[in-house]
Order: C-alpha cells, then sequence, then structure tokens
RNA sequence: GCCUGGGUGGCGGAACUGGUAGACGCAAGGGACUUAAAAUCCCUCGGAGCUUAGUCUCUGUACGGGUUCGAUUCCCGUCUCAGGCACCA
C-alpha cells in the first residue's frame, strides 16, 4: 500500500470537522491555554509566511492539547484595508465581496493544511456585528479625552489617498508603499491618546519575560523617555520668556546661543519690526518646503539664521543671540534648544560656522581644554568650570543640583519627555470602520448615541475611478440628523485606522457571539491573556504596540481584567528563497526557470541574493502547488525541520523532498510489517531486554525526552524532528538488519513506533492519524495524552567515557555506569593510550566529570 | 552614531549548565539491486599530513588576546552581516 497524503489527508480533516474536534469551551476544572497566530489580511492566496507561522502555532496548539490543557486556537480576518478598494476598482467588482471570495478561499486552503482551529469563533472584522464593538469602545474613549480631534501636520500618502499614522512611516514612505514619500498636509484628524499610557507601557517593556528582547528594545525605543530640564530663557529686553528643553542642565553655563525650530509659534511676534525679520521669514519658508525627510536626514547641512533678538541665560545673566536652526524639532521637546557649542556637536559645528561664542564648562581630569584649541565638542564626563557655585562638581551630580537650583528660583523645572506621538487613526478611505461622530452646525462635534451603533458601512455604492474615498460624496451617508438637536447634519466620512480592529480581535475571540457589548467579561476572563502569540517580527512596534496600548484602555474601561495581552512571543523569521534574472525578461518565477535557463529566450539565468519571499522579486513558492504535490505533511514538516522559528527559512526544494522521503519510511515501516507489530502489545518494560532490542527501547525514551523538551521548553522544532528521525532510523535497522522473529523484540519495536508516530503527530497530524488507526487504535492522536518517558527505561548499564590527556580526547572506554570517580580514574590511568601520552611524566592532576570524561594533566 | 541579534563543513543547521565540535537532513562521490531507469538499501564525506592508513598525527567554530585542567560556549578588544532607531538637544 502506498502512502496517498492528498486522499488521507483529506479524509482526516473531514473526519476532524465533523466531530468537531478542535471547538473548545470554557472549563473552569481544566487549564486553559490560549494559543494565537496573528490574523491574516485575506488577500486570496495564503502564501508561504503563512504557512510558517500557522504550522508553528499549531504544533504548539496540538501539543498543549495532548499534554491535557483546554486549548483555544482560533482564526479570523483582517478583513478592511484597502487593497480591496483597489482591486475592487481593477476587477469591476466591490470591496465587499472581493474580501468575502478571499475569505472563502483563503480559508479552504487553511482547511487543506490540516491547522486545529475553532472554526465557530471565526471572525471578520468587516463584520459590522464586529466593528459595532470597536464604535463603541470609540465612543467611550472619546467621552474620557482618549480620542479626540485636531488639526495638525499629518503623514499623507499620495498612493493610500489617506492619512498615515507615525508608526505607519518608514524612511520617509509609507510601509505599504516603500516607493512612496509620505508628505505632511495640515488636516483635522482623529487621534487616540497612547501617550497616556507611554510611561506605562515602557515600564512594562522590562516586565515582559516572554517576550524577545529585540521586540521590547525596539518599543521602549519607540516610546523613547528622555528625562531632561525645562529651563525659562527670558528675552532681551521683553516680558516674554522662551523654555528650552535639556537633557544636560549641567552644561547650562556654556550656553552662548539658542536655537529655535523654523515652526516655533513665538518667532513672528519676535522678529516682528527688527532689523531681520524679512531675512528669516524668507528662511522659515525656504526651511519649510522642504519635505521632513529631507530636512531631517543625516546628510543635509545644519543651516541656521540669527534673528536679530536676543535672550538672557538665566545663570549667567549673559545676552546670547536667538537662532531659528533647520536641525531643530518642533514636535519634541519645546522646539527650542539652548545651544553649547563646546559639550554638543551639532552645537559646535553650527557655532564655527557661524562665528559664535564657545565657553568651557566641564574640564576632562587628565589635560586643560582652552576654547581656542578645540576641534571637535567635549561630551564625556569631567568636572564643572565657569559654572559659579557649581565649579568642581562632576557633571553628571550636576545635573541635578542645577536642576534643583533652577526649581528654587523659579527658573525651571524637571521633566519628562517621549518620543511618541498621539496615534493618528484618521483615514480618508471607503473600506474601513466608520467612525462614529456627527458634525452638527449648531452642535458642533456630537457622538452617535450608543443605540444606534453600528454606523454602518454602506455597500450600495459604487468606488471611485480615482481611488478616493465615495463616502464624502454618497448622500445617504453622510445626510443625516444631528442626536442632540434633530436638525440636519453630517456624518464623519474618515474610517478608522484597520489596526484599530487588530488591536483588541484577541479578546472577541473569547466570545464572537456576543451580543450585549464588546467583550462578555466571564468568558474573556476565563481566556485571556493570550499564552503564546507567534507572528512577523515586522510588526514589533506596529501591532503589538497598539494591541498593549488598547488592552489598557479596555481594562481601565471594565471590559478586561488583563493589562497585558500576550504572556508569551514569538517571532517568527521570514521565509526566503534565491531571486532568479534573466538579463532581457528580469526577474523570473521558478517556474519559468528550466535547468538554468530562461524559457521565454533560453538566456542563462543570474541566481540573485537569497532574499524574503515577494511577488514583486518572483522569488516565491505557491504553498498550495507543493500541498497538491507532497500533501500538507511534508510542507508542515520542512517549515518545522529547515531551521528554527525565529530564524529565516530559506527555501529548498531538495529539502522538501528529503522531508517527504522520511514520511515515505515511517509509513512503510508500519505498512510493510503490520502483521508482525499488530501481532503484539507495545512492550511495558516488565520483561528484561537485551542487546539491539534493549538499545531501542532506552532509545525510545530517550526521543520522548528529548522532543518534549525541545518542543515544550525552545519551541525547537526542528532538532525535536531531528530526534524522532534518529528513532526511526534505529527501528529499521532492528527490523531490517536483525530480522527479529520474537514477540520480544516486535513489542519493543510496537512501542517505538508508537512512540514515533504520537511524537510526530502534531507536526505531522494526518500520516500519524491513518498509521494510528491502522495500529488499531479508535482515539484520535489529539485525544492521545502526550508520552511520558520512563526513567528507568534511560538507564544505562555501560557508560562512554572520554580521556583526555592534556585536555586533547586520546581515548575512550566503556565502564559500568556503578563506577565511582574513583574507579574510573583508576580504569582511565591504566588505559593503553593515556599511558602513551602520559610518556611516564609526572601526573599534577587528574579531573573526572562524573560519566563523562577524565582529563589527566601532566 | 545608538540598541538588538548573528558569524560553525559544499549547503540548512546540531552541540541544553564550560566537558568527544559537526547530531539530523540536503548536496556530492562510490557500491548493491535492475536488461535499464526510477524507487530503495549500504558505504564515504571539515582541512592537511603520514616510513606503522590508524581506536593515527596536526589543525579547525569570523579575527586577536584572556580566564580555565579543558572554551563554539565565559571575559576584553577588532572585523563583519541582518533588523530597528537616529540632527531627540
Amino acid at each position: 500500500m502506498k502512502y496517498n497524503p492528498q486522499q488521507l489527508e483529506a479524509k482526516w480533516q473531514a473526519a476532524w470537522d465533523k466531530n468537531g474536534l478542535f471547538n473548545v469551551s470554557e472549563d473552569p476544572l481544566r487549564e486553559k491555554y490560549y494559543l494565537l497566530e496573528m490574523f491574516p489580511y485575506p488577500s486570496g492566496k495564503i502564501h508561504m509566511g503563512h504557512v510558517r507561522n500557522y504550522t508553528i502555532g499549531d504544533v504548539i496548539a496540538r501539543y498543549k492539547r495532548m499534554c491535557g490543557k483546554n486549548v483555544l486556537h482560533p482564526m479570523g480576518w483582517d478583513a478592511f484595508g484597502l487593497p480591496a478598494e483597489n482591486a475592487a476598482i481593477e476587477n469591476n467588482t466591490h470591496p465587499a465581496r472581493w474580501t468575502y471570495d478571499n475569505i472563502n478561499a483563503m480559508k479552504a486552503q487553511l482547511k487543506t493544511m490540516g491547522f486545529s482551529y475553532d472554526w465557530d469563533r471565526e471572525i471578520a472584522t468587516c463584520d459590522p456585528e464586529y466593528y459595532r464593538w470597536e464604535q463603541l469602545v470609540f465612543l467611550k474613549m472619546y467621552e474620557k479625552g482618549l480620542a479626540y480631534k485636531k488639526r495638525t501636520h499629518v503623514n499623507w500618502c499620495e498612493k493610500c489617498q489617506s492619512v498615515l499614522a507615525n508608526e505607519q512611516v518608514e524612511n520617509g514612505c509609507c510601509w505599504r508603499h516603500t516607493q512612496e514619500e509620505v508628505s505632511i498636509r495640515e488636516m483635522d484628524s482623529w487621534f487616540l491618546k497612547i501617550t497616556d499610557y507611554a510611561e506605562e507601557l515602557l515600564e512594562y517593556c522590562g516586565k515582559l519575560s516572554g517576550w524577545p528582547e529585540s521586540v521590547t528594545a525596539m518599543q521602549k525605543n519607540w516610546i523613547g523617555k528622555s528625562r531632561g530640564t525645562i529651563i525659562r530663557f527670558p528675552v532681551a529686553d521683553s516680558k516674554e520668556v522662551i523654555e528650552v528643553f535639556t537633557t544636560r542642565p549641567d552644561t547650562l553655563f556654556g550656553a552662548t546661543f539658542m536655537c529655535l525650530a523654523p515652526e516655533h509659534p513665538m518667532i513672528k511676534g519676535l522678529i516682528k519690526g527688527g532689523s531681520m525679520e524679512a531675512q528669516v521669514m524668507d528662511f522659515i519658508d525656504r526651511t519649510l518646503k522642504i519635505d521632513s525627510y529631507m530636512r531631517t536626514a543625516d546628510f543635509t547641512v545644519k543651516e541656521g539664521i540669527y534673528t536679530g533678538v536676543d535672550c538672557i541665560n538665566p545663570v549667567t545673566d549673559e545676552r546670547i543671540p536667538i537662532y531659528v536652526a533647520n536641525f531643530v524639532l518642533i514636535e519634541y521637546g519645546t522646539g527650542a534648544i539652548m545651544s553649547v557649542p563646546t559639550h554638543d556637536q551639532r552645537d559646535f559645528e553650527f557655532a564655527k560656522k557661524y562665528g559664535l561664542k564657545l565657553r568651557v564648562v566641564i574640564q576632562p581630569e587628565d589635560r586643560p581644554l582652552k576654547e581656542e584649541d578645540m576641534q571637535e565638542a567635549y561630551e564625556v564626563p569631567g568636572i564643572l568650570v565657569n559654572s559659579g557655585r557649581f565649579n568642581g562638581q562632576g557633571n553628571i551630580d550636576a545635573q541635578d543640583n542645577i536642576t534643583e537650583y533652577l526649581q528654587s528660583q523659579g527658573k525651571g523645572y524637571k521633566t519628562v519627555k517621549f518620543r511618541i506621538r498621539d496615534w493618528g487613526i484618521s483615514r480618508q478611505r471607503y473600506w474601513g470602520a466608520p467612525i462614529p461622530i456627527v458634525y452638527c452646525d449648531k452642535c458642533g462635534t456630537v457622538p452617535v448615541p450608543a443605540d444606534d451603533l453600528p454606523v454602518v458601512l454602506p455597500l450600495d455604492l459604487d468606488m471611485l475611478p480615482n481611488g478616493g474615498s465615495p463616502l464624502p460624496v454618497t448622500q445617504s451617508f453622510y445626510e443625516t440628523t444631528c442626536p442632540k438637536c434633530r436638525g440636519k447634519a453630517r456624518r464623519e466620512t474618515d474610517t478608522m485606522d484597520t489596526f484599530v480592529e487588530s488591536s483588541w480581535y484577541f479578546t472577541r475571540y473569547a466570545c464572537p457571539d456576543y451580543n450585549k457589548g464588546p467583550l462578555d467579561q466571564k468568558r474573556v476572563d476565563y481566556w485571556m491573556p493570550v499564552d503564546q502569540y507567534i507572528g512577523g517580527i515586522e510588526h514589533a512596534i506596529l501591532h503589538l504596540l497598539y494591541a498593549r496600548f488598547f488592552t489598557r484602555v479596555m481594562n481601565d474601561l471594565g471590559h478586561v481584567k488583563v493589562r497585558e495581552p500576550f504572556t508569551n512571543l514569538l517571532t517568527q523569521g521570514m521565509v526566503c528563497k534565491e531571486t532568479q534574472e534573466c538579463p532581457t525578461h528580469g526577474y523570473l518565477f521558478p517556474k519559468e526557470v528550466k535547468e538554468g535557463r530562461c524559457i521565454k529566450c533560453q538566456a542563462e539565468v543570474i541566481t540573485g541574493n537569497t532574499l524574503k519571499m515577494s511577488k514583486s522579486k518572483k522569488n516565491v513558492i505557491d504553498p498550495q502547488e507543493l500541498i497538491d504535490q507532497y500533501g500538507a505533511d511534508t510542507v508542515r514538516m520542512f517549515c518545522l525541520f529547515a531551521a528554527p522559528p525565529e530564524k529565516g527559512l530559506e527555501w529548498s526544494d531538495q529539502g522538501v523532498e528529503g522531508v517527504f522521503r522520511f514520511l515515505n519510511r515511517v509509513w512503510r515501516v508500519v505498512v510493510d510489517h503490520l502483521a508482525d507489530i499488530t501481532g503484539v502489545s507495545p512492550y511495558d518494560g516488565a520483561k528484561p531486554l537485551e542487546g539491539m532490542a534493549r538499545d531501542l527501547h532506552r532509545k525510545t525514551h530517550q526521543t520522548i525526552k528529548r522532543v518534549t523538551n525541545d518542543i515544550d521548553t525552545r519551541f525547537h522544532f526542528n532538532t525535536a524532528i531531528a530526534a524522532v528521525m534518529e528513532l526511526v532510523n534505529e527501528i529499521m535497522q532492528l527490523v531490517i538488519s536483525e530480522d527479529p522473529k520474537d514477540n520480544t523484540s516486535w513489542a519493543v519495536i510496537r512501542e517505538a513506533v508508537e512512540a514515533a508516530i504520537v511524537l510526530l503527530s502534531p507536526v505531522s497530524p494526518h500520516i500519524t492519524e491513518e498509521l494510528w488507526r491502522m495500529l488499531g487504535h479508535q482515539q484520535h492522536l489529539i485525544e492521545v495524552p502526550w508520552p511520558v518517558y520512563r526513567e528507568e527505561a534511560l538507564i544505562e548499564e555501560n557508560i562512554l567515557v572520554v580521556l583526555q590527556v592534556n585536555g586533547k580526547v586520546r581515548s575512550k572506554i566503556e565502564v559500568p555506569a556503578s563506577y565511582d570517580e574513583k574507579q574510573i580514574e583508576e580504569f582511565a590511568l591504566k588505559d593503553q593510550r593515556v599511558v602513551t601520552f602520559v610518556g611516564g611524566k609526572q601526573v599534577k592532576k587528574v579531573i573526572v566529570v562524573k560519566k563523562k570524561l577524565v582529563n589527566v594533566v601532566v
């Protein structure tokens, strides 16, 4: 009987489905385990990245289930988003139609992979029954001031025809359109007040012990807390005061000029009627025309202009000039800085360029520092000089002392600044959740009453050919009555960033059918938090930070008990493959290459770098084709075997072959000896064993131990699979080379075969299920308890001891395991090769490591 | 520049707390079976050396040092790759 994966996989998937094998409910008597993979955007087809992500998750889900946990393992769809609108225009269809067709297609594909999802909990975020609760949460946030609208400078992507959040801008470009530079526009926009939670989000980064440090480090970086001091500089000959933010108050006595951001609101007033008014305005106009990416690029030359106005250094009482400078950022600190050219490299360069004064206020301990000799700023610790009463203090101590002094004089105060800014969620898009707000000429901004929710996204309208949102031109949508005065009013036509949906979907999985509120507290409290979350590293900041923020909001609103959503996080690496390029036809799909040549022109194909699989580079493998050829079990196993999950996975067609060969070996070892194996019960440890049977029995239990350890504590599925491969190799050896005739040997073989099947079942669930039934079992494998190794089976009568002389391996001996250290040492010193290498020299020292090694030092 | 994480055979990767470096797999080479091929099975496989071809010797985990009886593993320095942040005052 031949291994026919397609046929038996379909059979078992149907059986699991029919029995509702993966559907779960709350059971207070059992320990819960919530395993979650990041839900996909329904683009139409699953790709290798999905397959890897979901396979890793499925192995853990099945493993935990076999260990007796009540496992929640749901799946759903991040269903709003721009591609649906573009596709709708292109194919003359509707985003909803396109989205739901894609969901159906992808769901069918996921089912052919045999993943153990509870499909009864499926969520699509574009369903009004989902986003109505999101709208409700938005209204509650609005009430508490956590959602607000303001006119401000925002990031605009021309391709998206929409505003983007700061987190969605990468290297000055849109995160979805990496070639599209983001421009700055001034617009009305809705924001969520993530900055209220900045301190806590940062603090908990240090407590997320189940997260990779790289991710928490990135988040810390993004939140960007810095402690510093606000210092008030009076404007000379005026009552005005300019506040600056600095992290280096210790250098205050060396501040010899000030710089303002071009957008600083006080500039116009300061220069009005002054000698420099026209020139300064011209400079500001020129600077602001340059887009923000170019303006802040590191190669942009530092430039500034004197305003003609001075201010007073509050500790030296000296008049210092005020400049406007292109490198000062309005959004950080106060948009004004005090400049200390002697101890800050940027200020040093600026001062040299414009001939400004230098004053050393920190002296190194080993050499004198003089202003006229300086080639660069002195930025490391030292002792304060030229700093009045603070002279002689170490500069680190002086930071607090000077701040306290300023505070006592009313000239400044200690403060904390964050880099993170509020989350801009307005999108000028159609295919998203409507923001439940109404604008009334009389009453102003009015929230939609909770009873009127959901504000349903209308489906009966046509897309605009230019790609813009049809909502602002759809009268039936935007025309409404004011909930307060019943007069004519206009609906908000912006929709929410799709990251809002993904910020709470994981809680909704606990109660997807609940219709009295966003969350059914009882069920959510049972399942939350997510015990293990798995997804791509690309969401290190975006989704994972938003979700942590949103969970805190939901907690403050009383919807969930937890404050952190994800206890453990696994970020899997990308799936990569080398690119192939034809000199005339550009990048080629693997199919377009035959024997190293382009099938269109026969030119020799250039093999390029190994890069993340992407359609644009055409270095993609369609998982469906692999499933059709080898079956899901092979595809799943290869994804796990080729590399540990957090590392990149390099695609290898031969590697897939190899895994397929292995599964065939497992198949044959059972099928070819079915009568012999089923003729006995698995070895139970009662009868003493010897020879190869004893070795195999030991190997079986060693393998159980290794695999359990690899999966449970390390998620190193590659070594777990390797361990089972070793076991299968040993089974084959006994079956083929020894050709056993006795029942005891077959009983040991049966024990080993069953262990191999059960241990492999989370990885390749179909073939193992089939073999398990062949052996006469009735249960589904997922209902079989995870095997436990027997300690006594691991005991070895002889152990191998490595003998070293001066740290070099010279011999290996087998000694009875019962030997103590003294006996082993005696044995080692008598070993012929050890004697040779000692060569009659004086033995200085003998190190004995129990059951492992002896090192003789001469 | 700063913050993470890496660098081990021809390749993907093992080596868990410092104790035999290279598990497992791929590729390659040789052999068995076969009229032949496929499939399958067996053997070899880091490098160099050899008057004893071995249970041999030397060498080898990016590079240079150190600690240790012993270092892929710990410490210091350097190079390099990947990801993130970056004129943040």
